[in-house]
DNA sequence: GCACGAGCCTAGAACGTTCTAGGCCGAGAG
DNA sequence: CTCTCGGCCTAGAACGTTCTAGGCTCGTGC
């Protein structure tokens, strides 16, 4: 195990200044084609590799961003994955610190904050820890909006992805959806808020069913449901297509509501909402909103930048839809 | 957004020297106990947190484990997880690097070693970049056993997994049990063998069906086993139990299996792999042999401050068996 | 011929910590 | 009384970078 070459090794190896191959290094302007060719050629034979803790140290700019995730979160894997290419092309780095069921969010911050992370992205933060951001970095919210000062936050636009879920079951020719929530969720409020609105413009009166976040919650909701389509209220017309708060839901909801002998998507046509690795199971197949990942990611990088001057803004990504084969056009298409 | 206190400002601040701030804040002998307090006393007061990249700087051991993880990787987070009290309770911190579809493991390793990481934990290390390791830090592969010069590893043991699977089938009653490998997959092997000298110690023929490691390739093999189980060939038993290579290739089996008229557990059981959240979800239920996230990630650690020493260690950590529903006596016991 | 600016380069301080070497002081041994 | 030793503490160097201030050399304009 040979030390590792430092600066000053590339430096005499190449016959100039430690400050000369520092200038190189960081492609900064200050240094004549020729030499920055030797240096580069210098600092290649030696395998050099700039020590990030003391680069760190020095640079008044750290170009870390931290990022607190949940090892379990559903989502939270594809906007980590998409955060370095975002970050990389903002001219930061990347540091991750989990959270988990045996480690806190601020345990995962307070971490971050000894690396001197320069702004801290919280996928999905889940409790007032954020204030503990806010006394020493900018912090920036994902995925969950919250107003506080000194907060950046981005989100999906929730309208715009209940929008697009029913939208699509519309042009199939449903006319009688009903929204499954998210129970006492945290966001279930926004979503539910947004299927009122979309059916109070059309004219219609929402239809909501208790749900929940889980599968578990599914197959509680698939019983009510399963009359719901089979047998409707006298003066109602039978239900054609739900939309769930989410994937696990929705998964619950078709399993019940299959063992209930209502076939998906012939009889009830299913939307779920995540487009999590769940919703793209083989069996599964399940129509789900899909957040996307890139653009989340890039706003949260951009929200970080624009929060370390100082603005904190608040941006909302459009969704998309990914259809697979839970919905269906309803089992007579009313005219 | 004040500057953030230094050693010198506590030191002043308590009317002593840099160093002795620094002895205490490291718990290291040399200081009185009026002193200690006295210093501890004005850091709370100026809320005073280490700069962990001085430190890193300066202290020759950096004691940071480096964790290269998957961000798909089933049964990842929950080592992940596991990690980070094992690292604690050895005096490590951990820091972590994803692998993803747009994020190599050569690129995770790098940014690692950026940080000074001491040694280099791998999970499931795919490919031959673990040479990249060997050159600057010693490393242990988790997951997957690799055997190379200068790397430890630490995995499940596979005998003893597969074991787990059979003994309890056996249990249940049944005689007639086959494997559904791992196709091409890294592992089927150690986990094919395992089933193989398994049957040969009870003196029966191994059965072998060819699987895969997806959903998608569990339905596929769904068909052949639909028939050995309805029409068995001529002279042989019907097939009343299998042991597939993980949980995505048992879950579409077994939905496979469904699909196909036979019931399971009632006509066939079926044993996963790995836990994973999938066998857990309401409507699968599968049993399935559970890998120790708390046994490999101690073992890891250990493993780790072994290899900083210069031993590399290969360790093998015991599995244990979930038994969920998808498993039961087969339909008519032989006696 | 001289002043000046631009381009290239360097010396040395600085970042916030830990480490090394050593100083001071009081107690106990000789 | 002197010597030594251990406990407590400090000054200053060190870690590997980046930053600041400035030096040298050349070409150009007057």
């Amino acid at each position: 195990m040979a030390k590792r070459p430092t600066l000053a090794d590339v430096a005499a190896e190449a016959g100039v200044s430690r400050a000369l191959v520092s200038i190189v290094m960081r492609h900064a302007p200050g240094a004549s084609d020729a030499t920055r060719e030797r240096v580069l050629a210098a600092a290649a034979r030696l395998g050099y590799r700039p020590d990030a803790r003391a680069r760190l140290l020095r640079s008044s700019r750290s170009h870390l961003l931290g990022v607190v995730f949940a090892l379990d979160g559903a989502f939270h894997a594809e906007i980590v994955e998409a955060l370095y290419p975002a970050a990389a092309k903002a001219g930061f780095d990347i540091t991750l610190s989990a959270r988990g069921p045996r480690r806190s969010e601020e345990e995962a911050i307070r971490s971050l904050l000894d690396l001197n992370a320069e702004a801290i992205i919280v996928l999905a933060p889940e409790s007032d820890d954020m204030e503990l951001v806010e006394l020493a970095a900018p912090a920036v919210s994902v995925l969950q909006p919250q107003y506080r000062p000194r907060l950046a936050s981005v989100a999906t636009d929730e309208a715009a992805g209940i929008g697009l879920a029913v939208e699509h079951l519309r042009r199939l020719g449903h006319r009688h959806i009903a929204h499954v929530d998210g129970g006492s969720a945290v966001g279930s409020d926004a979503r539910a808020g947004a299927f009122d609105r979309l059916m109070n413009e059309a004219g219609e009166t929402p239809a909501f069913l208790r749900g929940g976040s889980t599968e578990t919650d599914g197959m509680t909701a698939a019983g009510l449901i399963a009359t719901l389509v089979k047998t409707p209220p006298f003066g109602h017309p039978p239900l054609t297509a739900v939309v769930a708060f989410n994937d696990a839901l929705a998964v619950g909801l078709m399993h019940g509501l299959r063992e209930g002998g209502i076939r998906i998507p012939e009889d009830l046509s299913v939307v779920g909402y995540d487009d999590s690795r769940l919703a793209a199971l083989a069996h599964v197949q399940l129509t789900s909103v899909r957040q996307d990942p890139d653009a989340l990611a890039a706003a949260a990088v951009g929200a970080a930048a624009e929060a370390l001057d100082g603005r904190h803004t608040h941006a909302l990504v459009a969704p998309s839809l990914t259809v697979r084969s839970s919905t269906a056009p309803p089992p007579a298409v009313a005219r």
